[in-house]
DNA sequence: AATTAGCACTCGCTTGCTTAGAGTGCTAAT
DNA sequence: ATTAGCACTCTAAGCAAGCGAGTGCTAATT
């Protein structure tokens, strides 16, 4: 649906009069605040308009207009123009992120901080999954008598370690088979292989050495598994109850949102390319039916990676937040690739 | 300062009912509900009297009383008796810990889960301070071409693991040349001397060779800084917004305190041992200023350790929550002091 | 045909008032 | 020392009135 110049050039001003202040926004504040040379009936025959469309709704009789979720959506699809945030911003966001340019997982974390800072409002970074990679390499390391550490490294260059803990002493000969029988069998193999039914076919393949292996190989199935799920961090949980306009209940949906580690890996694992928003009942996730939702994809080496997002009210600061995580997306593809390229 | 003891048996009343059912407590409510057999007038005069003393307040001339801190500091120093948790919730509480029975950070971060589910609030573990530990081993695991681990060992058997870069390719002499030259320089050194000025120095007794050193010497720093610090493990924030009786501002504050690492560490690091209630004004951090704060320390091998905590408003279900924590603290006591006693 | 001035209308918010009810403190009797 | 009784205080809830913001409609104007 298309909508004339100016009833568009309305509902732009309604939107983001009621984005900046919070209140339903009148004919006569619109006739002040914009340049739009009319009188306040005609912008109520407009307004009439774009309510009867379905773009706005009154609170009650004698108030002004707010947008529905579907204005936002209009908004958001055929107003809103992507802008480069101010150069102060950029390099505030470049600097940050480069001082944190070892690690990926680093440099995301670091993202969600400012985007949280920059934006007052949650943010959450995802990882890359991890599910189609696979073990490069295992490593031993022995921290104790009792005790080693495994260290696993993927064919993405992700390293998780993991502790395990025997009931017998280690010894470095019974780490060098470890380590030579493990590599054997699972270098180059998909991260999922190293399940259950593994562990149990690799063990018993030892005979009697297999008794001494479940430890282990249990912590190199959650090192496995844990680097072939995603990590989140969230930023700005705290700002969410200085959120004026979100409401308790909104509130705890968001916060049983990051609380879920599934939610969060399901909605934010599974969303499209480039930037997208999603607004009120739009969303997938129904703990986020309320709110809205701005996700941005990173790319490494121009493959479509883990997630950058945003979550508050629907009355959000689109403009703002579009620029700067578009922005941010960026800069963080650039540098996880850098990073990724040297290996 | 001591009270009658109808008087006292009144205040544990008032005290009990209103954590119970959040409202001011009448005279009436206390004739019906306890096994007082005075008359509702009685009961007036003693409860204008607990009110002139400071333990009680009424919010408004026609309403019932409700405990001050002062109060609540009586009941909980004279009244409230230890009592132990239920079998059912002891051997709950066994089981889940003894599943995570591999690492001290996982028992702590169940003990945290464990607390925060039965009492329905926040909770907080801290890991103990490792700031006496000394170095008891580096070791390097080479991770990537320009990428190792570092691993960190220490005398209090914590392990702690730290990634870094480097501009140069990696060889494995050069991990055994970092590898033996460290251990020299820093086995049994306390972690505090791993500073800014050792890393210098270390350097440039290496000549051009220390040129290679430094991302290598900040990720030793790092290790050592971290482990010198305590680790925070939170559970149950998203219940803060479920707690009807908790006001906007206290809930932001303890977010706040939460998101604070530096408060958070400075509060809980100072706790005295045993189990220790701080109620509203009482607290160390003023954040916590409007809740109440119930801390127990655990021991590793009879030496205090770290801290396990809840966090709520000042109504809370005192007598619960002793119970739960102190046996958590035991419980945790001992199965870390097994894991460190086998190393 | 589009715009606009004017006006009656709606409805939420505030204020002021009243009432019911809960709980008190005080007094006089036990 | 306790208690019955009562007057008193104060909140919460309900209701009516007035205000004001903002509307939709109509008739006049461009």
């Amino acid at each position: 649906m298309t909508i004339a110049p100016r009833k568009q050039k309305i509902l732009a001003a309604v939107i983001e009069n009621y984005i900046a202040c919070g209140e339903p926004v009148g004919s006569k504040t619109l006739q002040n605040s914009e340049d739009l040379n009319v009188s306040s009936a005609t912008i109520r025959n407009e307004l009439a308009d774009l309510t009867l469309k379905g773009f706005l709704i009154q609170p009650h009789t004698s108030a002004g207009r707010i947008p529905t979720e579907q204005g936002y959506r209009y908004y958001v699809d055929n107003i809103l123009e992507a802008r480069e945030p101010d150069d102060g911003v950029k390099r505030y966001i470049e600097n940050k992120l480069q001082s944190s340019f070892d690690a990926p997982e680093r440099i995301l974390k670091s993202a969600g901080e400012i985007l949280s800072e920059l934006l007052s409002t949650v943010a959450v970074a995802t990882t890359p999954p991890g599910e189609d990679a696979r073990v490069h390499r295992i490593k031993f390391v022995q921290t104790g008598r009792y005790t080693s550490m495994l260290v696993l490294i993927t064919s993405s260059g992700m390293v998780k370690s993991r502790l395990f803990r025997c009931d017998f002493d280690i010894t470095p000969e019974m780490l060098n088979v470890f380590d030579r029988s493990l590599n054997e069998a699972l270098a180059g193999r998909p991260l999922s292989c190293v399940n259950q039914p593994f562990a149990q076919t690799f063990a018993a393949s030892f005979g009697e050495l297999g008794l001494l292996m479940p430890d282990m190989l249990t912590a190199v199935m959650d090192a496995c598994f844990e680097a072939s799920g995603i990590n989140i961090y969230t930023s700005g949980t705290t700002r969410l109850l200085y959120q004026s306009d979100l409401d308790l209940v909104s509130a705890r949906s968001i916060l049983e949102f990051l609380g879920s580690e599934s939610e969060c890996e399901k909605t934010l694992g599974n969303v499209p390319d480039g930037t997208n928003i999603y607004i009120g009942r739009e969303n997938p996730s129904p703990l986020l039916r309320r709110s809205s939702l701005i996700s941005a994809r990173y790319t490494i080496e121009n493959q479509p990676a883990g997630t950058l997002a945003l979550i508050g009210s629907m009355r959000f600061d689109y403009k703002k937040a579009v620029s700067i995580i578009e922005f941010t997306a960026k800069t963080v593809s650039q540098l996880i690739s850098e990073l990724v390229r040297k290996g």
